[in-house]
DNA sequence: TGATTGACCAACT
DNA sequence: CAGTTGGCCAATC
């Protein structure tokens, strides 16, 4: 039984600090060739059957947008965790996400 | 084993 | 400017 390419994945994802978010290609590049945006999504997906919580309301899409929203179950759960942390959601995109945004290659230190 | 899928990204039409 | 296409690559059917 060999390790998933997903717990690479949220070994970032639970670095991400309270308040910061991250996109999926950021992640994606700081893993290298070992995956692309589209499996930091897949693994955000399978992150439910993770025994671990994941704090996937942290990861959004390039534009800051939460295109992942609708996987939380509810209308606005994503939104909604992400305004207690201090981001604004402005029609389902985070304001000022330059700000928040938290890059793993930088952060760290590639 | 082969085909399909996917919470993305960028380029093209 | 909106929709489509290709590329990315592992997990699932």
């Amino acid at each position: 039984m060999e390790k998933g390419f997903f717990e690479q994945v949220y070994d970032i994802v639970l670095q991400i600090p309270h308040g910061r978010v991250t996109s999926y290609g950021a992640i994606a590049e700081y893993l290298g060739s070992k995956g692309s945006a589209r499996m930091v999504g897949w693994a955000m997906n399978s992150s439910k059957n993770f025994p671990k919580n994941i704090p996937a309301h942290r990861v959004v899409n390039r534009n800051g947008l939460l295109t992942g929203k609708q996987h939380f179950g509810g209308n606005d759960v994503m939104a909604d965790l992400l305004t207690s942390e201090g981001i604004e959601i402005i029609d389902n995109k985070i304001t000022n996400f330059n700000s928040h945004f938290w890059d793993p290659r930088i952060e760290l230190s590639r």
